[in-house]
DNA sequence: ATGATAACGAGACGTACAGTATCGTAATCG
DNA sequence: CGATTACGATACTGTACGTCTCGTTATCAT
């Protein structure tokens, strides 16, 4: 709420006439729908809300955002992602992503983001299109781990790594958004291991 | 839409005065609602539009359920589940009811409203209440499959096996609902290897 | 300077739909 | 046969999306 309205900031426009769009009324948007993301959630957040929280008129957000499933994927995509962190193994890795990304969950509205989204996008497959590189995004640092324990040789070179990022992000995403449960901090490592071992008895030892 | 009118059928209740339920509304309210549900989703549809299908009025759908939620989940607890198919190895089994469990996300509105109700959740907590017993009857088929696993030996007796459910169908709901992909038929088999043997290279032969 | 242009905040408006309430009617019970 | 309750229909309230129109303000071209 600074006083100074109207910063401009749209210097290298080419051929623009008129007033510009106010650089300072787009941060504000996407500043009030991350807070009311976070405050009421994907379906009681409300852009007739957003507007008034940014101190904006509605029209200032449908010139920007054709509605409000786009406006909140953008927002959405400034929450935390994963984080990549190299410990020198593949285990250790992703017990500490893991841990650090659900740190997020319970400190941001991801957890009700992600669910809406993944509901609008099964009736509107055009949002994928905004969505897809978003997410892909989110997910890269996790494919980096996967690629470092490849060149390490703990994983077979011919593994579909991609596949290998949903075995191990699926149960959490089962479990925290179809099953409604806490994920506690101690349920990561045996994820990791029964993901990275599999589920089939290890007859390594039997003879 | 069978010209009987008023089926009465209430007959085992007590002290019931007054005009009897209709059994035929209930379920021609049901069966609009799964039928709209396949043909436009959970988002678009209405409860109106139920009541007009259904040839039923709004207050006869608000007399049996508080909600439209409730209603869908009782809808939506009508649809396919796994079935359980023993075909003598657990790889076998998971194959067989993956594959075929694909087939009805193909030919039912369920890759639609699985999202839906999970972002319901996320903001109702309460709808868990109504919503898990439904999903943990829907996977029990695979649970089963699992405790044979166990009794045949391919599964360590001290597996938690509830995760290694959510390890199986997790890729499976990433993909599906998340990165709103399609799954061919021969990505069962790589999927189930891989939830199987583990993402960590097999170093049996190795040594 | 000054006029053309376009964005600005505010908010009225049209449409859609959830959920409630009220019709007159119909079915069941005592 | 009268009390009671469900029935289909529909009017109503409230909310929110998305459009549109205000009068105003910032920027560009001349």
């Amino acid at each position: 709420m600074s006083a100074e309205a109207g910063d401009g900031l749209r210097g290298g426009e080419s051929g623009a006439a008129g007033r510009p769009r106010s650089g300072q009324a787009h941060r504000a948007i996407l500043d009030a729908t991350l807070e009311l993301l976070l405050e009421v959630g994907f379906s009681a957040l409300t852009v007739e809300g957003v507007a008034s929280r940014a101190g904006v008129g509605k029209a200032t957000i449908y010139r920007r955002w054709p509605s409000k499933l786009p406006l909140v994927v953008e927002a959405f995509g400034r929450l935390p992602a994963f984080e990549d962190i190299d410990t020198g193994t593949l285990a250790g890795d992703l017990k500490a992503m893991l841990t650090r990304y659900l740190e997020d969950f319970t400190s941001t509205p991801l957890a009700t983001v992600y669910p809406s989204l993944a509901a609008e996008r099964a009736h509107n497959p055009e949002l994928g299109l905004v969505l897809d590189p978003v997410l892909k995004g989110r997910r890269r640092p996790l494919e980096a781990a996967l690629q470092r324990g490849v060149a390490r040789g703990e994983i077979a070179p011919d593994t579909d790594l991609d596949l290998a990022a949903d075995l191990i992000v699926g149960p959490i995403a089962v479990r925290l958004f179809f099953r409604g449960m806490k994920i506690q901090p101690s349920m990561v490592d045996p994820m990791v291991d029964l993901a990275l071992g599999g589920v089939l008895r290890d007859l390594r030892g039997t003879e």
